[in-house]
DNA sequence: CTAAATACCTGATGGC
DNA sequence: TGCCATCAGGTATTTA
């Protein structure tokens, strides 16, 4: 499900209600996520959060004595209900945030993660080494140029390494890519630097126009008051396979790329 | 070191 | 209606 547009849409929509307000309980529902739900959260008790903060796909809240971090997986959602509860399937989490407002852990696919950590949030294993954020200055043509020399893998899959920018999945990789006129079978070593600076610019583009939209609804994405996102009225290739491209009427094409399902226009596209 | 395959899990969809 | 195969927005880990 989500991409950096949707986190960051979940964060904005869970941030008044979580940012400088206490968590008063925690509870546990189902443990078994990408990682086991560690046994500290459910000891939770009145704890304040101070911060509250995207990395990559990674939500992190902050309080005096450690960090939670999330992650929505694939099909992972956060919202926030109201006394009486009303539990679905798949409410894994249940934050009780007092007020009768709860903050909940949905995730049908259980690729998500609910992690606590007493170290730096970003020290921790999973954002250590994470690239730079794509929407920062820090990222960059010249970022990717560097770490891509000698590369043979498909540029597509390239831009969606964590390790190299954070935040583009495979709907975003296919658009931006699209708005570049680069092919996203092409190896990322091939690509010149001039391309790159095209692509690190629509990377920024692409993600930033979806924030404005409230995120991607192809399947089940619902922001924290469980509202669905516009921009895939706004996809150029994506999920388009067959249909005429919006620049020149050629069919849209979909071919796998790395196991992912990938969209491209071949006469736009080089 | 790189690149590709594998693993985790449920649910929706389409063919027969 | 049932059953099976396929696919789905992520990414750490394992294998080659």
């Amino acid at each position: 499900m989500p991409e950096l547009p949707e986190v960051e849409t979940t964060l904005r929509g869970i941030s008044p209600y979580l940012l400088n307000k206490k968590i008063k309980s925690v509870q546990v529902r189902q443990r078994q996520l990408r990682w086991p739900v560690p046994k500290a959260l459910s000891d939770i008790k009145d704890l304040k959060v101070t911060s509250l903060t995207r990395r990559g796909k990674y939500i992190v809240a902050g309080t005096k004595i450690g960090s939670i971090i999330t992650h929505l997986g694939m099909s992972g959602s956060l919202r926030i209900i109201k006394a009486p509860l009303e539990l679905r399937k798949h409410d894994h989490v249940i934050f009780e945030l007092g007020s009768n407002t709860y903050l909940v852990y949905h995730d049908p696919r259980r690729f998500g993660t609910v992690l606590w950590t007493t170290e730096a949030a970003e020290l921790h294993p999973l954002l250590r080494k994470l690239g730079p954020e794509p929407l920062s200055n820090d990222f960059n043509g010249d970022t990717l140029f560097r770490h891509s020399r000698k590369k043979k893998v498909a540029v597509k899959n390239f831009i969606m390494n964590g390790h190299i920018v954070v935040g583009v999945g495979n709907i975003y990789a296919s658009e931006a890519l699209f708005r570049s006129s680069i092919r996203p079978g092409k190896a990322a070593g091939r690509v010149t630097a001039a391309a790159y600076n095209t692509l690190s610019d629509n990377i920024k583009s692409v993600l930033s126009d979806s924030i404005k939209s409230g995120g991607t609804t192809l399947k089940d994405f619902v922001n924290s008051k469980g509202e669905p996102g516009y921009f895939q009225q706004t996809l150029n290739v994506y999920g388009r396979e067959g249909k005429p491209c919006r620049q020149c009427a050629s069919p849209i094409k979909q071919k796998t790329i790395g196991q992912r399902s990938t969209f491209y226009c071949s006469n736009c596209q080089n």
